[in-house]
DNA sequence: ACTATGACCAGCG
DNA sequence: ACGCTGGCCATAG
């Protein structure tokens, strides 16, 4: 880890750790909130950013937009969804019920 | 400043 | 469902 990282990467990072348990976003979702908050970035840049600094965050709850897990770390990535109680179709996850957008705290 | 490289994504065949 | 293409944009050399 960096001495000081970037704010975009302090911004990913702070999405991603507030993903809850057993629901997962997508690259694509990441960069929209975040890009509200910062004004740049892409689903690519978080992809960048989560191989770089993942390991401080549940990563594995961010997958891509078709509910593939990240290359190389799929075992790892299902072991741990599988846990939380995410639902998967085949080897990727079911994102029509696990999608997750912060605005569902507020309220249903 | 320019080029190359990705834990991406939507579109198309 | 699968592979390719073009667009994306921060990082690294």
């Amino acid at each position: 880890v960096p001495d000081v990282p970037s704010e975009y990467v302090e911004q990913v990072l702070d999405v991603v750790d507030a993903i809850p348990a057993g629901r997962v976003m997508t690259y694509g979702m990441v960069s929209d909130v975040v890009r509200e908050r910062t004004g740049s970035g892409s689903a690519r840049t978080v992809g960048a950013v989560m191989a770089q600094y993942g390991e401080s965050v549940p990563w594995h709850r961010v997958v891509a937009s078709d509910g593939r897990l990240p290359p190389g770390h799929e075992q790892e990535a299902t072991r741990r969804l599988t846990g939380e109680g995410v639902a998967f179709r085949g080897v990727k996850v079911a994102l029509a019920t696990a999608r997750w957008w912060p605005d569902e705290d507020a309220g249903t």
